[in-house]
DNA sequence: ACTCTTGCGTTCATACTGGTCGCGGCCTCC
DNA sequence: GGAGGCCGCGACCAGTATGAACGCAAGAGT
């Protein structure tokens, strides 16, 4: 199997190296380039696909591009948009600390193949890239006609349902039930009625909430002014 | 919810008739309209765009497109890449009866959202615009800001249902029992529930719930409130 | 200013289920 | 008729929410 041909868009050479390094380390992959702007990008994406499109076993041309949104020159959509109207084949990993919904949004219907947060851990890393190999694999192993189950089986491993591990004691239902039900309400909550909204019991719902306030997805504070010992009350971040 | 405005492009009458109606018959689908070739549809986009883009709220855009690949005037992976350049906010899925491999492989790479392959029936392309919309909702219904298991999350939900085959380890006539059994309840239950009623051990019976659970054929979610480990309560959906 | 009251934070043991491993019966294919 | 694989089961271990008990911090009362 021909390792996947991987050019990495970014502009933080720190970053850059780090992402480099990452794919060297991954099997099956290859490190075709790095780009520091869009401009550059461009020139190594038309390099190659002049280079290795067309042919049928052209050996350069890129297959997956690891692609930064805030680039110097140009925004990573427009870059991406200026690609798929080129019309070439490569796929685009978005790796970004941009994290608005609409550029999400935007990047998913440009037709990203996955959409990855930047900080990052090396395991979320070769997660994404894992699943795409496996695409890939499941894609081309197949003859030259397919199936609806084939391309169903392709788009499946290429979508894995396979979220951040959890510490110990906590689990994944609970923890999106109470994200659920901080998001719908824009007041800060206790403890106690994050509890019995969810029929939960406080020690339950405190757990997660700490958990939460833990990794600064909500903020924490402190609610006077009735009897008794002071209650924490937990807001949603952003 | 607003519904989900979509546009059909197909050239064979008898089809496109048929997928409006298909549309129509969906909850939350609305049909923005129909387009016989490429240049219907791109005229059909920029009018669409033109009053409803730029906007915060502008009503109409197109949210959906069902593409086929083989139009009059043009490629369907043409038609699409001219919407990419573009930079449209539509999603595209294609149905089609192509079912050549290079030409799924670009249009995966294009950036399209699921592939229907001609024929289909009407239940696979509800399943196909369910997952659609599922995925929609995860993303919209966030706030402004997101998440990495958010996202995750969106296209987890894109992944299409279960493989045609089952793996290894189950058995036809015990799935079927078990579809039986969910079918006839209208309450959640428990695996062991699920396992006393069929006379089955608990551990088979959670098996095959988690199987039906991965396809999204019954949802899982937590029972609390009782001592103890909370149990995972099964449900058919729909 | 000191103590009392009050109610939540925190810890701990407990209960009950989920998940895994290896075994055994049964069917199928040599 | 023997061998191999498949599927369901029992039993263990780990996981996860619960409830009670204890302690602490802020207001209320004297």
């Amino acid at each position: 199997m021909e390792p996947i041909r991987v050019l990495v868009v970014e502009d933080d050479p720190i970053a850059a190296d780090a992402h480099a390094e990452y794919v060297r380390r991954l099997d099956g992959f290859a490190l075709a380039g790095v780009a520091r702007s869009g401009a550059e990008a461009m020139a190594l994406l038309s390099a190659a696909s002049a280079g290795g499109a067309g042919a049928q076993a052209g050996p350069p041309g890129i297959d997956l591009i690891l692609l930064d949104m805030n680039l110097p020159d140009a925004h990573g959509l427009d870059l991406l948009r200026r690609v798929r109207g080129l019309g070439l084949p490569a796929d685009v990993i978005a790796i970004t600390a941009v994290r608005e919904l609409q550029v999400v949004r935007s990047a998913i219907s440009a037709g990203i193949v996955q959409y990855l947060i930047k900080p990052f851990t090396y395991s979320a890393f070769s997660d994404k890239l894992g699943a795409y190999r496996e695409f890939r694999l499941n894609l081309i192993g197949q003859a030259a006609s397919t199936t609806q189950s084939e391309v169903d089986q392709a788009f499946a491993s290429l979508r894995p349902a396979a979220p951040a591990s959890l510490p110990k004691g906590l689990s994944e239902d609970t923890l999106r039930a109470i994200i659920g039900q901080l998001k719908t309400l824009e007041e800060p909550v206790s403890a106690a009625e994050v509890a019995s909204t969810l029929d939960l019991s406080r020690v339950t719902a405190r757990r997660y909430l700490e958990y939460l306030a833990d990794g600064r997805s909500v903020r924490r504070s402190s609610r006077y002014g009735t009897r008794g010992r002071p209650e924490f009350e937990y807001r949603w971040a952003q």
